[in-house]
RNA sequence: GGUCGCGUGGCCGAGUGGCUAGGCAGAGGUCUGCAAAACCUUGUACAGCGGUUCGAAUCCGCUCGCGACCUCCA
């Protein structure tokens, strides 16, 4: 990590800054993570995704990464402050089914689907449900600080009292008075002092499924409270990185800001990174927009915007080419110059990890060759050391993979590198396209051997020049997605793009 | 309405004061029994109008268009 200045875009101060590790080599990262009351959607991929990026590249580079990531099941609320409905409550009614039930299972599908998408499983990850002593504990030391109140078995936080002291709202760039202004007319605030007052802990209604005991009565803890009771356990009052979605940065991470600063007197994290949103036709994807696609859908192909399936792994790399912070258009069409794209850098992977080096006394190095490998690899980690830039170093991998495919076809010689270059080219191709992307072959190992048995038959056919079994055996490997590649000195196989 | 962001070639998508992004699609070539793959070459670009500058897609201003947040959301 010495030759690497890596900068993060710190949404706190609007621009890229140098990382520096608050307790090198350990970094503590903060991931907002689902409310299981449905099925993962790209949206949650993009997220997952990103920060699993961030993660595999933190500890490529040397640090020691606690990744903590919660799961929420206790939803937050559905409708406003006090007739709103637990999203998992709800869901459960509908459902029939016990509250937990719920949860579990949306937990499990979700865990699917990030495996799917190849990401690393958090170092810890935590419920909300399973820290309710540690938010009750939370509350009570906010009230303690004198910046929370409590009506009718609720406790909300007193945003003025707050902003006497720190600013509520420098995270969104969002002005107080302006929020009060711009919430008065919604009325019906009830028992809050103040529209911008957010609770901590709400009273349950006799009929609501999931409520706990507390010096308050029997209630449930409010919407932002449990990232902030989770963090500070696991990670400490002041961490590296506290990641999540654009859409989380107000309220929720502004609250986040506020709980952390009146109990522990600091601003909870570093680093505040946000991934941009998926869109579908220019448009958010969103629950309340009805236009979401999960990922089930989209690996089956099941939906009536899809035109065909698309792989996980497909979905990764179509993420990975868009930078985390810009937002990303969905499209059939962009999906399909992904999948190429895809199977393009895995049919290099695979090569790349066959080639081997040969000395070759009679074959000069070429400095240009050699140059151009340098500079690309070193253009590749720039580009993630610069606020983790994936799209710009996928690009320097495919300048990469060009070399690669050269040496493949024998239209370049390994020796013209020389061993030190040729192995740095092999390695950093591989590293970044396993290692930092999270990029893998999703074909299963059997299949290795299986070709190779394929091919032999194709090869005596060829030898026996009986071309119309050749032409068959290719036309039947053809229907399953592999195309034969006929060469000079040998036969081999790739996916079809 | 308030706040913030965006507008790059046929499509996607980086970049952001002078140096080829890249992928997909298109064209030409090499290789090949044929084909595919691979490799090489190659075209169309920075919404519009002004300004700053030796020089701007990149900085500033205005106009137009689009989006996000302000309410649960990844």
């Amino acid at each position: 990590m010495k030759q690497h200045q890596l900068k993060i875009y710190n949404t706190l101060s609007r621009k890229k800054e140098n990382f520096e590790a608050i307790n090198p080599p350990f970094v503590g990262m903060y991931v907002c993570g689902p409310t299981v009351y449905g099925d993962a959607h790209l949206g949650h991929a993009r997220p997952a995704v990103t920060f699993d990026t961030v993660f595999r590249y933190l500890s490529h580079l040397g640090y020691k990464v606690r990744y903590v990531r919660n799961i929420t099941d206790v939803g937050h609320l559905t409708g406003d402050a006090d007739e709103g409905e637990d999203k998992i409550a709800k869901k459960a009614k509908l459902e029939q089914l016990e509250p937990m039930e719920v949860a579990q299972q949306y937990t499990d599908t979700y865990h699917r689907d990030m495996e799917r998408l190849n990401t690393i499983k958090p170092s810890i990850e935590p419920r909300a449900t399973g820290h309710i002593p540690e938010q009750i504990a939370l509350v009570q030391a906010i009230l303690n600080e004198g910046l929370a109140y409590e009506v009718n078995g609720s406790v909300y936080f007193d945003v003025l009292k707050y902003n006497e002291s720190e600013r509520y709202g420098k995270l969104s760039g969002r002005v107080l008075e302006e929020l009060i202004a711009g919430t008065r007319d919604l009325d019906g605030q009830g028992e809050k002092r103040n529209s911008v007052d957010f609770a901590l802990w709400k009273k349950a209604a006799a009929e609501h499924l999931m409520k706990w005991d507390s010096p308050w009565g029997m209630g449930f803890p409010g919407w932002h409270l449990e990232c902030t009771a989770m963090s500070s356990k696991y990670l400490g009052k002041h961490f590296d990185i506290h990641g999540g979605g654009m859409d989380l940065m107000f309220p929720h991470h502004e609250c986040e800001i506020a709980q952390g600063n009146a109990c522990n007197h600091q601003d909870p994290a570093k680093y505040w990174m946000h991934n941009n949103m998926i869109t579908i036709n220019g448009q958010k994807m969103g629950k309340s927009l009805g236009n979401f696609i999960t990922l089930q859908e989209l690996f089956t192909g099941n939906h009536k915007l899809l035109e065909q399936a698309y792989s996980p792994m497909t979905i990764r790399y179509f993420m990975l080419t868009a930078h985390y912070r810009s937002t990303l258009d969905f499209s059939n069409e962009a999906l399909k110059a992904a999948q190429k794209g895809y199977k393009k850098i895995i049919n290099g992977l695979r090569i790349a990890k066959k080639l081997k080096f040969e000395a070759e006394s009679d074959t000069a190095m070429d400095q240009e060759q050699i140059k151009q490998v340098e500079s690309n690899i070193l253009s590749a980690y720039r580009a993630m050391d610069d606020d983790f830039n994936t799209a710009q170093a996928i690009g320097h991998l495919f300048n990469l993979l060009k070399k690669i495919n050269s040496l493949y076809t024998g239209q370049l010689k390994p020796a013209v590198f020389g061993e030190e270059v040729f192995q740095n080219l092999i390695g950093t191709y591989v590293v970044f396209v396993e290692k930092i992307l999270g990029l893998k072959d999703e074909k299963p190992e059997s299949q290795e051997a299986l070709m190779e048995v394929l091919l032999q038959l194709y090869t005596e056919a060829k030898t026996a020049r009986n071309y119309q079994k050749v032409d068959e055996i290719r036309a039947a490997l053809k229907d399953m997605g592999y195309v034969v590649k006929d060469m000079k000195d040998k036969i081999d196989w790739a996916y079809e793009e």
